[in-house]
DNA sequence: TGCATCAAGTTCCATTTTGGAACTATAGGG
DNA sequence: CCCTATAGTTCCAAAATGGAACTTGATGCA
């Protein structure tokens, strides 16, 4: 199976991972919440090939994931900036890093931290039931078929 | 930059990456996380080929996120289990489910569900601050330099 | 006029990674 | 002796990627 199939497969996650699950694409985003707008500030900060660089940017802006906007006339200039969709990405870069700083860290402990402007603590973010609001863990959920799939098979 | 040197970047989300960060990765998680333990059942749910899955079990069980377990001798029979630090990557998938169901899922709705054993009821998960306990946007955040950044820095 | 610089790409080619399909190893059963 | 089952490995063509140079449109400045 080709990659670029898998984001028609009917599963929630292979098709967030055909728009993000890709090496760059994270780093990317990672650097677009940290406030990066411009090409070169990718660039420069990601190492990444500046062919690569356009071809991402095109096909999180082509998802609604950023947007393209115009900084300056003669000559035009873009930036990228996180769109709603976007910025709703944030518990994914957050899970990721706090993985990172829980299991990779260095000695150093993590390079960047993260302050709840609200209550004006640095604090690591943890996933809470809507419902309840207690914290979960995965020895905590159960997963089962959900609307799509019962729907499909007709249970 | 090789993608292979990316995990030696002074970060955690690209050290986090350099071990799941792949395209076929998570969705194997994603199905570990949905019980499938077997080489044969991993490859009949992803159409991954056997030899790319072969690599990804491998990666996950050097990184320590998952367990190769012999479940049967003559023959020799293993299977994969997530470990501790594999379970605490639960977060990242469910955001990354979440996600796609807000943004990505069919009329049908989402595949799959998750209930909270605790209280019963079919939730969303979402990000809370771990100090005051209130759900957090990307809006509600402010990221700043960390520890390790400080330190080389002298900061 | 001519040349340098800046920002955002695009083009080209060699290297690396991936997909696809067939093959191997070890054992049980008819 | 051959079929089945499970967990891989091998080989090759096709696709994706990295690296470096080039393009475009404009400003500054000698």
């Amino acid at each position: 199976m080709r990659w670029s199939e898998v984001g028609k497969l009917d599963c929630t996650i292979a098709r967030t991972l055909s728009v993000i699950g890709d090496r760059w694409t994270l780093l990317v985003l990672r650097d677009a919440f940290l406030g990066t707008r411009r090409f070169e500030a990718f660039q420069a900060s990601l190492g990444i090939t500046r062919h690569r660089l356009a071809d991402r940017l095109g096909k999180l802006v082509r998802h609604g994931v950023l947007r393209r906007e115009r900084y300056q006339d003669r000559p035009r200039r873009f930036e990228y900036r996180l769109t709603e969709k976007g910025l709703d990405l944030y518990a994914v870069v957050v899970s990721i890093a706090g993985w990172g700083d829980r299991h990779m860290a260095g000695r150093k402990g993590p390079p960047v931290e993260r302050v709840h402007r609200r209550c004006g603590r640095v604090a690591a973010l943890r996933l809470t039931c809507e419902h309840c609001g207690e914290p979960v863990t995965a020895r905590d959920m159960q997963a089962r078929p959900g609307p799509a799939y019962r729907l499909e098979d007709g249970r």
